[in-house]
DNA sequence: CTGAAAGCGCTTACAG
DNA sequence: CTGAAAGCGCTTACAG
């Protein structure tokens, strides 16, 4: 019976209507859960479209209704862990939003994160999350308005006049600094890598002010390779510079592992004869030994309230730009001591 | 002039058609790159879409020509920097192809499996790459070709009757096996966690026939947690079978992350006291002290393939059912030792 | 609560 | 190479 109606797929909602002996109309309201339709033709319905096998076809859907029930989300880079856990947050919501997720990658690089944006539009996605590329150009912004599209910032931001949903990085750097400074630290270094973008910015000023702050030397800031296993290798700048550290914070927790196997092979011993901070806390600084302590910024909690962000600008378009900055927490494991008094 | 014609955004191709002065469907040629418009003629209609910033709607387009340009990719998990590896691949592949991808997350069950996948044939995906959840019920063949819908399987196969591209896993567990024994190892310990598939069991038979090659004990297989910081306080688990392994292989990269670190807090020095193998050879294995030897399944290289068949069989598919097994690759790298003669 | 009509923006034959 | 017409499968008012 049902096979039959089903060459090539094509059981169409008028069949659905037809089989249940209802307008197209009404079956339309069914798939869409209207409360307008009575309990038993709603029953009729459903039995029609199950015995048809009948599959909703959102593209047309969307056509008519301007919705696509699709998001888009675009990252610098799909492999880092960091990025993985904010896009498993953000699949959460979307999921639960009933949405879907097209993710594109902008490589970090500004001309194609042009592309994948014209790409997400041309497929018609209800909004954006961007967390943006390196080198953005300020005109995001207006670009972005003229599009009348939904757009949220994540991680990072280039403008104040779209959404964003981030971190206090500056806030977490000063807990860092904090932390260490009650231990007695004062050399203490600042290990960056990757691209420069407000997030790094942030981090960079929060531990030059924090130093400050305490009157410590605020400029221990080295740069060491992306790849984490290259930095081992340039752990020696770290104290190339004249003035040895007791402690170093790092940019991210890839950075802490890098120095970690880094300090490992120069046999020097963390958490005894230097301190390490982390940043991001992802799911190694648990298994690393000595475990490490870090700066909390839950990637996948960033990712919900990008989306949460997202679903109400979709549902208003007008509102005022929003931020959502979320707090850090320092995790103290067993990677910094006291500096002993030599 | 520009600016007028776009309230809400609405630059249609007839706009376009109209603005250049041919026909519709001239300008849905020139949108599609068809050779049969003339330079001339393209010239002006490309000019009169920028003019009019016109974006093209993939959505309509998908109605009429019954592609959207869009794959789905369900996995069960989007946080193990494994997957992370492997959507990065996979997305590469994807992008060059000019198509875009809908992620969704199984969360290896087969009900949350049912409900993505029948909502990625809603958003009329052309093909899905799925990684069958653990437990995928036998009828899943059947079903997808009711569906009519390309799919092919990666890293885990549930059926021979759809395409797969996965990894030879038992070879690798072979390597491993040879490698230990030229080492002189013969108490080899298997070590194992999370939900059980056919790389699971692919896996394990893997490592039993190896030991039986070699007339070694078979049964050293156990089980770990599944996190990674959970799976250090259970290292003791390895010792109390009755026999002390001088050597174990991981299901994966994080079980040996694991492990190391409950060697570690044991006092045991892997390399010396004990050996270590890891399996996928994800990022961190270079960064751990000491480097881990693992076997390298190239995640990325397998969503290379996965796309691959994909495409072929959206372009074909009556093909035959294929399978793309790639090869794995020991990385040795410093956490084994030849067993001391004691 | 239900029906008949129009239309979302494109592509597809089919003539010229 | 170009035009006019029909249609992809839905939803949206608008009447009943």
């Amino acid at each position: 019976m049902s096979r039959q109606d089903q060459k090539r797929n094509k059981v169409t909602l008028l069949d659905v209507a037809k089989h249940a002996d209802v307008s197209r109309a009404t079956a339309s309201l069914v798939v869409r859960k209207s409360p307008l339709v009575g309990a038993e033709t709603r029953e009729r319905v459903e039995a029609a479209m199950r015995e048809l096998g009948y599959v909703y076809n959102m593209g047309a859907a969307r056509l008519r209704a301007e919705r696509s029930h699709t998001i888009g989300v675009v990252v610098p880079n799909l492999t880092n862990p960091f990025f993985a856990e904010l896009l498993g947050g953000m699949e959460a919501s979307v999921d639960a939003a009933g949405l879907v997720m097209i993710i594109a990658n902008s490589g970090d690089g500004p001309p194609r994160q042009a592309a994948v944006l014209q790409r997400l539009r041309e497929h018609g996605v209800d909004g954006i999350i961007l967390c943006p590329a390196a080198g953005t150009p300020d005109d995001l912004a207006s670009k972005v308005s003229d599009w009348k599209l939904p757009v949220v910032q994540a991680l990072r931001h280039v403008t104040d006049d779209i959404d964003y949903a981030g971190v206090d990085y500056a806030a977490g750097m000063e807990e860092a600094v904090e932390y260490l400074v009650s231990l007695g630290h004062q050399a203490i270094c600042f290990a960056v890598h990757g691209p420069v973008h407000s997030a790094y910015h942030e981090r960079v000023q929060g531990f030059r002010e924090s130093m400050k702050r305490f009157s410590l030397k605020p400029d221990l800031v080295i740069r060491v390779p992306d790849r984490v296993d290259q930095i081992a290798k340039e752990a020696d700048a770290l104290f190339a510079q004249g003035r040895v550290p007791s402690a170093v914070i790092c940019f991210n927790d890839l950075v802490a592992h890098g120095l970690a196997a880094g300090f490992y092979d120069r046999g020097l011993r963390i958490g005894r004869d230097i301190s390490l901070i982390g940043f991001d806390d992802v799911a190694d600084a648990e298994a690393m030994r000595p475990r490490l302590t870090s700066v909390s910024t839950s990637p996948s909690e960033i990712g919900h309230n990008a989306v949460a962000l997202l679903l109400e600008r979709i549902a208003q378009p007008s509102l005022p730009p929003r931020c959502w900055i979320s707090a850090t927490k320092l995790h103290i494991r067993d990677s910094c001591s006291p500096l002993s008094s030599s």
